[in-house]
DNA sequence: GATGAATGAGTTTTCATTCAT
DNA sequence: CATGAATGAAAACTCATTCAT
């Protein structure tokens, strides 16, 4: 996988896709997401999808451009436009951080458990595939992490967050609701997450689970 | 893998290996700790440990043998011994959760550090292979929780954690600590984590980001 | 390739080719003549045609064909035409075999330069594949030989040729010249051949290399 | 095949071949003289050899790999050898120029006869091949030349050779020799090639077809 | 205990070819 | 005339595993 593949994909248009290659769509996603991409044959993706496995090459090329095929633009989506679409609204309509946390993670979470099968693969090849790793996380850090930044600081001279350096809230964020996803999605494989569920997340992570009176 | 092979496994002694049966886990570990179990063949092993490809399987008979036989001796290590040896001392030695919190993270991250690519196999292939989860996410939820909710309780009725249903901390606190281990070790690789990074930990899973006179 | 391919190719009338059948023409030319015929794939010629492979197809039916539509003109200008246009003219112009012998050179291998590609697929193909060897070699005999036998013989009654049975002067010749050709055109890729190359050729074929003293 | 890979094998010791090993070097040089290395399939090799497809590759990688086994033994024996064990010998115990040439043609023949289907896969390929030829030809010339080039001055000074620059000489010995060998070998797929045909090679060489009247 | 030799069953990938539009 | 879509068949190559020595 090359270097550049990220970027090439991340440009290009979507396609109308016939009714087979839409199927071949459909079968590589499901199979990726159960077995993961190393246990899963272009044969079996050809035969799930009805199809002979030269139409799977004629439109990818290789397996792992199928495989980047399927998950960037759902990489896309997930991630930059949390920034724009997504923080730009919740930020100024919610008054709370907790609001906006908890807006945030209901309208991630429903993202995500649309295309649940698509994070799974998204998440387990990125801990997987040592080249995935090195492509995708130094993006998701530098997209997530620059608009996150605001949204923390705005509401941080709103008095609701503590002084704690802003990097360092990111990456307790980041930590619980990585492992938030990674769990739910793909070692619990949820099919939905209720609202209660979000709820004590939110509420972990604004005040843990210490005693009011212990804090230092 | 069979139902019965984790528990075969679990309860194997440890037999004094040769010098080229050392080789093997050596290279095996690393390879499967870097390249993922699945990408990683036989004869990938075979020659970095230096011996011939039979040698692997004259001892563990299947590649997913050999696979357990790396894991099992360490899971065993990191979590049911948490309970007894771990867990027994720490709660009484220390007066305080967050002493408590602080001392039981140290002591984990010690011991996946000292034993990182292995502990970097277990989580991938956790999250990888469906077989391997089913086998052992249960096991180390009723391992772990058991024991940590006895902790937990301890320290609730000394008033230093809020009255949050403790299964409801459980599950925050095994998201943050999974997530935890699983950036710290596998996405970022770290070799070392310092102690201001588990100070930092500590106290969000204690006090969270929100300032305190934003607690409901 | 069936027996009779060949005669139906050698007396197939030229057609005019639209601008995409051109452009198949040429892309066919240059692959086959850089990697051989059985190294370049439709699907290439296509691309580099800038064509759908189906064109490629529509017109020439199979890979075969295609190759054979490209050869056999050439082929047939250069040997056949050999005896009528060619060698009638420069016998009867040329006072001397010698004369005689470089014309004809320079004259050959001015046609092969200007169509320097196809040559190259001919002689390798001519090496490579036993059918096409099994069809062309017995033509290329056949012809050539009968003509240049009436030259030769012409030129030994005129004393300038020694009394070598002209079977066993037609062999080395063309051993000669065909290693001639296929060491320059292929091996070297030369772009143009000078005449002192064309000079020291003929002074060879004449007088050899030992001095005439040694002479038998 | 990369640029080293002829060094590799150039250098590499001949080890023992298991029986099942030596059937696989029989198929596949029969298969690949006879059709060609592109048109001969590792499936066939494997057939022919009543082997395994994998016995192939185990042994030697690529198929690539397997076709530089062939042929690169073979080469050095053709051509290094030519210096020393045979030009020296030859071209002492001669005392003529024609006697050597006679030698030595005979000599090669004889080698390349006994392993013709060999030379017929070193000569298609290095025709058809444009990187085996890449690699081979600059060989051929600087080892070829080198001695070749020494025979030729002795017997220049001995007054057996014309004065025509040793150079030309050489290109005009490896023309009509190279053709010899390639349209005997390849084109006719001669058996034995018989002592006046020989005689007939060694009088082209040395006096070509003119009449000795006509010397210029 | 160790291994060289061998392989059946796959794996990814390529290719010439067809056909409906 | 031209092509996008599709594919059966085969290509090169890989892999976990077996077994006689």
């Amino acid at each position: 996988m090359s270097n550049n593949m990220f970027n090439e994909f991340l440009s290009s248009e979507s396609v109308k896709l016939t009714v087979k290659q839409q199927r071949i769509v459909q079968a590589a996603i499901r199979l990726f997401a159960e077995k993961g991409y190393s246990n899963t044959s272009t044969a079996e993706i050809a035969k799930l999808a009805e199809v002979s496995e030269a139409s799977i090459f004629k439109q990818y090329g290789t397996k792992d451009k199928l495989l980047l095929a399927l998950i960037i633009p759902q990489f896309k989506e997930f991630f930059p436009s949390m920034a724009d679409e997504v923080l730009g609204q919740l930020c100024r309509s919610q008054s709370t951080f907790e609001g906006f946390l908890r807006e945030f993670l209901k309208n991630r979470i429903e993202l995500a458990l649309k295309n649940k099968e698509i994070f799974q693969i998204i998440i387990k090849e990125l801990i997987y595939k040592e080249e995935l790793k090195k492509e995708l996380i130094p993006y998701i850090f530098e997209v997530a992490a620059s608009r996150l930044t605001q949204v923390i600081e705005l509401f941080k001279e709103r008095g609701e967050l503590t002084d704690i350096p802003t990097g360092k809230m990111l990456k307790s964020l980041f930590t619980f609701v990585g492992g938030f996803f990674a769990s739910q999605l793909v070692l619990l494989n949820k099919e939905s997450i209720d609202e209660q569920e979000i709820e004590d997340a939110v509420r972990f992570m604004l005040h843990g689970i210490g005693s009011s009176s212990s804090n230092n």
